[in-house]
DNA sequence: TATATTTGTAAGTGATTACTCACTATGACA
DNA sequence: TGTCATAGTGAGTAATCACTTACAAATATA
């Protein structure tokens, strides 16, 4: 991975973030990143290669990030990491143009790839359980339903508090 | 409002709500609704312009779909409607087509006019205040953030079904 | 019926799109 | 040192973009 690559993929990471994939022109991307046109074209063969090669550097990280989750054995825990996942990982910069990038792709290509957050459902399933939850699939599914309309609210509306948010809801959890 | 002009509404809120709004050109527009691409900005001036004409229509759908929330008495039934209000819009296609585009614009154009729903935010808090839940803002916001996953899961997840989790969550309010 | 206004079309406009191609610069290895 | 692959450039390409303009058809008004 030369220095011109990492430039022209952290260029596009935050262009497709905040303008979108398809509105973004490769040329645009070149401009930000310092570099001709062409070596976008010559490192990722085209506009969408440059798209999956950001998609799979950024399912890494997602990966670590649920690993920790997933590992944990008690359950109130595991209600608490995932609820907090959220606010930790988006202050970062460029970790949070990758979570939005990742919801802003999921509208404008129409793919929602939910078997991409199974274990970590099926972990939250398994605390719910634990807690003696009467339906802790609904219960699982409904916290990963709440978590996306929470990060929809934190990415698009300016006037959103999303830390009291959280922790009312912490509270309703008996965390 | 002539007859093509119709046409021209339709086809492009279809287009908008499918591609969405910057990448759906004004030609396609045009040869779905079977019509001169000139035409279109004869009555709309510009594309945004078609837009907001779109917009404009369906803000009138939505608020008569409000009112019938926000004039509810009866708190259990505030929350009864305001979770089934989903569902039962988005049978119709037209009407389908034209809350999907509301998602969609939020994401493409990065705003999220919170301003819009404030009465039916309202409603809920009274309602959650007449059930005494000992924090009714933050239960009236975790409703609606809910509303919106549940939204965003059902445009976008073809394999989500949300008929049973909404009988679930009705199960949760005790309604 | 004569005139004015609105509705509609088709063929343009320059700008921008994703992408290619011919070329040069750089560095590793024989 | 000479050769070869990779890295990088800049000027092209046809296609498409939102939008305009000149003109014709239809409709309303006198």
């Amino acid at each position: 991975m030369t220095e011109k690559q990492e430039k022209i993929l952290t260029a596009a990471l935050e262009l497709f973030a905040q303008e979108g994939y398809k509105v973004t022109s490769t040329s645009k991307v070149a401009r930000q990143a310092a570099v001709s046109e062409g070596l976008i074209f010559r490192h990722f063969k085209n506009k969408e290669g440059l798209l999956d090669a950001i998609m799979k550097e950024g399912e890494k990280r997602a990966k670590l990030l649920f690993a920790d989750i997933v590992l944990e054995t008690d359950p109130k825990t595991v209600i608490l990491k995932t609820l907090e996942m959220g606010i930790k990982t988006v202050q970062n910069q460029s970790e949070s143009n990758f979570w939005k990038l990742q919801y802003k792709i999921k509208w404008e290509l129409e793919e929602y790839n939910a078997h991409k957050v199974e274990p970590l459902l099926y972990a939250l399933v398994r605390a719910f359980e634990k807690l003696n939850y009467p339906e802790p699939e609904f219960e699982a599914n409904s916290l990963m339903i709440l978590i996306d309309g929470l990060a929809m609210r934190y990415f698009l509306d300016q006037q959103f508090e999303i830390d009291g948010q959280i922790e009312f809801l912490k509270r309703k959890y008996n965390l």
